[in-house]
Order: structure tokens, then C-alpha cells, then sequence
DNA sequence: AAGTGTCAAGCATTA
DNA sequence: TAATGCTTGACACTT
């Protein structure tokens, strides 16, 4: 399966407009609180659903879902919302449509959330956050797996790998059952942060896949081509069939972009990768990138 | 209505 | 020591 993230433009464009990540700043929330919060909330599970609708009727079955869904769910439980009852309901036809319909549905996490932070108050945030994260993924009924994943980075180092591997193998063990049965782990971008192998040896031992991403791996690769990092990151998935990212950056296609950004949209997703993995293609043009590139490949 | 600066949470890197 | 990139969108205020 390809799958794309979070916004998807043609709903956007709708009018009104269909998406999930309707959220406030700061002054809105102290002014207004959770019961504007859940008003929100309510309106984006409510668009989750028609957004997977319309994945369905286009055959795109993996989506990343924004983690604006809930807009500040960090200052409140969701049973204590005014429309907990409604969102739940909206929250249960998404889980059921994404079962009847064989999709896939995961998160990713802001990247403030650093599960093996050398902050105390870091890392407490980040357990939090990936618990209401799973609070969302039990009110659709979808199963604790990975293949429904939370997937986070350790994306720090705090000048000592081995010490922040440790603290990060802690909280996951802190994490409640429903959180760590979801929970994946993602290469990072840069050349002193954590590659693939480094983060197959950090999460020997627990049950926490490793998940690739193709474009990251250019800026870490540590000898490994594309395949051979896959492969080691294959082993750690057991049954649950692999999620991936693949992007390519904005400089391939000309652009004087900088070295990170993604294209509006890759040329190709190798073969070897979309046969082994779902893909979740990250790229500008979103849910056209995904369709383009399938058509591509299936003319071929 | 359109334009612009800014945005809860963290880190590494550069200036 | 302080800004800036990360990556990208939308909020919220100004015009």
C-alpha cells in the first residue's frame, strides 16, 4: 500500500473545507478552553471519516494522521470533554470503516516529543503524548499493534548515545500496555543522530520496530546502502508487515530548495521497497503525489 | 479580503 | 550566547 500524510488538498479545498487539524494558539485555548477544544476535535474525527472515505473510493489505504486531531490534549483527559460521547461515536465509525475497508491508519508525534530526553519534564510531555495518542487508536477499536503505529524519534543524543538509548528503552517501559504495543521508532536526518543500525542494536530486546525512512537514510547511512538498512529494519517488524517513508528531495527536481525539504512529488518509489513495506510517500502535493506516483508505476 | 508575523512543547548546529 | 533550521500549515492580528 502507499499512503500519504495529514492534509489532503482536494478535501481542503472543498468547501466547506474537509480536514483533521483544525487547532489554536495559546491565547485562544487559555481564553476558551477544552470546550472549544472539544467543538474542534468533534469536527476533525468527524472529517477523519469522510477523509477515509474518500481514501477508500480512491484506493489509497495507509494515512498518517495528524496529531492536531485533538487539539490540546495534553491539558485535559477526552472522557471529560462536553462531546466525549460524540467523538467517541465519530472515533468508532472511523475504526470501523478502516477495518472494513483493510486500511492503515498511524501517527507521528511533534517532534518535541523526546521519549529519552535528559529532562525529567521533556520526557514525562513525551510519555503523555503518546499516550493520548493511543487513547485516540482505542476509542477507534483498531488493535494494539504496530501496524496501527505511534511512530516517534529518539532525535537526540544529549552527548551520550548509550545513556540516552537506556533512558529512552526506560520510558518506553513506563509507557501503559495499549502505548507500547503501538509504539515504532524512526531513523533520524542527521549524521550524529540515530541510523538504522544504531537504533536496531538500541531496541534489541524490546518489541519496538524499527521504522525506515529512504530520504533520512542519505544523511546517516554509515556504510548500509537503501536495501541493506531496509533489511535490517525488516527483522524487527516479526509478523506486522513493515510501514516506511519515502521522500526525495526538493534539490533532485531542480529547486535551489534546502538539503531537507521534500519534492512536491518523487519521480518513483522503488519496487523492492513497495513490495516489502507499506510506503507512506511524504511529499508537497500530498494525496496527488500518492496517485501519481501509483499510476506511474502501474503504467510501467 | 488580503497580507503578514507568529506559533505549547526540543534539539543540534551555526553565527 | 543567541539565532536558526527542522517542515509546513494555519492561526490571529493588521491593513
Amino acid at each position: 500500500m502507499l499512503g500519504y500524510a495529514c492534509m489532503n488538498h482536494t478535501l481542503r479545498d472543498r468547501e466547506p473545507p474537509v480536514r483533521c487539524n483544525r487547532d489554536m494558539q495559546q491565547a485562544t485555548f487559555e481564553e476558551r478552553g477544552p470546550a472549544y477544544a472539544s467543538e474542534l476535535a468533534l469536527q476533525n474525527v468527524r472529517d477523519l471519516h469522510e477523509t477515509l472515505r474518500w481514501n477508500a473510493a480512491h484506493d489509497l489505504r495507509f494515512y498518517r494522521c495528524t496529531s492536531a486531531l485533538v487539539p490540546w490534549n495534553s491539558q485535559f483527559d477526552l472522557a471529560d470533554l462536553p462531546d466525549y460521547e460524540a467523538i467517541r461515536a465519530a472515533a468508532e465509525r472511523c475504526g470501523a470503516l478502516i477495518e472494513r475497508e483493510e486500511m492503515r491508519l498511524t501517527f507521528h508525534p511533534d517532534y518535541w516529543c523526546r521519549l529519552g530526553s535528559d529532562s525529567a519534564d521533556t520526557r514525562a510531555n513525551s510519555v503523555d503524548a503518546v499516550e493520548y495518542h493511543a487513547d485516540w487508536l482505542d476509542l477507534m477499536d483498531l488493535d494494539r499493534s504496530p501496524y496501527y503505529g505511534i511512530n516517534v524519534h529518539i532525535g537526540a543524543t544529549y552527548g551520550d548515545k548509550a545513556a540516552t538509548g537506556s533512558r529512552f528503552r526506560d520510558a518506553v517501559d513506563r509507557l501503559s500496555p495499549g502505548a507500547r504495543a503501538r509504539l515504532t521508532v524512526e531513523n533520524d536526518d542527521r549524521e550524529s543522530l540515530w541510523s538504522v543500525p544504531e537504533l536496531v542494536d538500541a531496541l534489541d530486546g524490546t518489541d519496538v520496530p524499527v521504522l525506515f525512512d529512504y530520504h533520512h537514510h542519505t544523511f546517516t547511512d554509515r556504510g548500509l546502502t537503501y536495501r541493506e538498512a531496509f533489511d535490517r529494519t525488516a527483522a524487527t517488524w516479526g509478523s506486522v508487515r513493515p510501514a516506511t517513508h519515502y521522500s526525495e528531495p526538493a534539490r533532485l527536481h531542480g529547486a535551489d530548495a534546502r538539503p531537507r525539504a521534500h519534492a512536491a512529488c518523487p519521480a518513483r518509489v522503488p519496487g523492492w521497497l513497495r513490495e516489502r513495506s507499506d510506503v507512506m510517500i511524504e511529499a508537497g502535493d500530498k494525496e496527488r503525489a500518492v496517485e501519481a506516483v501509483r499510476d506511474a508505476t502501474t503504467a510501467s
